[in-house]
DNA sequence: CATTCACTGTGATGCGCGGCACAGATGCCG
DNA sequence: CGGCATCTGTGCCGCGCATCACAGTGAATG
């Protein structure tokens, strides 16, 4: 096991994770020998609404994307994870059926935790527990932001704060390659609207559209548009 | 202490309430032990939003209504708790400031437990860390479901869930006695179209509104509202 | 008793946004 | 190469809902 490479990451990763990163050596020792790995390809099914599932995931390589489906072929994206960020752990913690559902945006390798594995090192180290713990408050802090977010501000807003927020790469301007139709599901709008939207941007300068990247040019000018509405 | 009637009412309450009803009488007795309790009278702040604070509540008497204010002078109402329900666990938790408001909708009576007598009881007590988990996780999917519900319900779908959801009083029909503004508050409306949508049911014989009071009749009718569109 | 205040009920108006319907661009695959 | 899918960009229509503007009704208050 322990010349077993994805291991290897594993244990790296888990220094670098929220959740563990406050462990000792030990203890992430102990419950990296209980995990194992698990390999998706790109688009693939990591689990479901409603169904059932005891174990929680952390991501090593790849980004895994988030979403709650709403009514037939309307979903709402509610994160993009990347290395070191975890999901699942509502389920594995309350025993009850998944809330969203994840799905493989590239291939991806995840470490995979068991709750008959989670729950005992749970009550041996508090430090953990405690931990987990504020994962949570500070998951339940976001969806009540985002939640008003919806109630009271208009799509403008929303999708500024989506493009603000979003992980972006790039150097000097922020630049992100999301398509359009993705960025109305996460900003809970329309894809025609998103576009009208982003045009009416870049005509003024905010940003620019080129090759299928959104480009952000003035980030202040859509921080102003939170502020004022 | 033992005769304090505050108190002996507290234990009591203990029983009762959902984080502390699983643990046994040494563990409920200790942490009695350590709390204080409040009185407020209706119409007063308990916590305001973005404030410092260390206590989380449990309430003993009256009802607590919990809201997030948004933008000058509207708000959203997330929840109105009555005896044996919490508040207070997130920013207690995690040292952040207040997530919420919570004001006292009656008189009412609180146990406020501190933080520096909660954690250590909880790293002393993994089952009560456990179930303060099921809490939290509870939180997260119904902040969630919300949050859908107003991304995608039309206001009649809203606000009928939020009537049929409502911890109601009376015996053979549901009976509760919001005002229309409150209703809008916790719906994500206006307080016209609540008017005119609850004027509308009443038309069809769905509810009674009478001095004031919303009377339920059909509570069938309202859940189709839900499963329809 | 007059005043004030919160609540209810309704009409008129206008805007945001969803929905549809295209048209053009690009990339993939047999 | 000719489809086929996906993405972009736009025009148009109509509904839902917020907003404003009142009028009427208790219930509290001095």
């Amino acid at each position: 096991m322990a010349n077993n490479p994805a291991a290897e990451r594993g244990l790296k990763l888990l220094e670098k994770c929220a959740l563990f990163g406050a462990l000792d050596e030990k203890a992430r020792g102990e419950l990296a020998a209980h995990a194992h790995h698990r390999h998706f390809a790109a688009g693939d099914a990591i689990c479901r609404i409603d169904e059932h599932g005891d174990s929680m995931m952390a991501v090593v390589l790849g980004t895994v994307r988030i979403s709650l489906p709403v009514v037939r072929g309307k979903e709402l994206i509610l994160a993009d994870l990347r290395a070191g960020e975890m999901f699942g752990e509502i389920a594995m913690l309350d025993g009850k059926p998944r809330s969203a559902n994840a799905t493989a945006l590239t291939n991806c390798e995840l470490m995979v935790l068991e709750r008959r594995d989670v729950l005992p090192f749970l009550e041996r180290n508090p430090a953990a527990c405690m931990k987990l713990m504020a994962m949570l408050c500070a998951r339940i802090r976001r969806s009540d932001e985002r939640m008003s977010d919806i109630a009271f501000f208009d799509l403008p807003a929303r999708l500024a704060k989506t493009l603000l927020s979003y992980p972006a790469q790039g150097h000097g301007a922020a630049k992100l390659s999301l398509s359009q139709r993705e960025l109305a599901e996460m900003s809970g709008g329309t894809r025609e609207n998103v576009n009208r939207c982003l045009r009416d941007w870049q005509r003024r300068g905010i940003l620019e559209l080129k090759d299928r990247w959104t480009i952000i040019l003035k980030p202040e000018a859509l921080r102003e548009l939170l502020a004022s509405p």
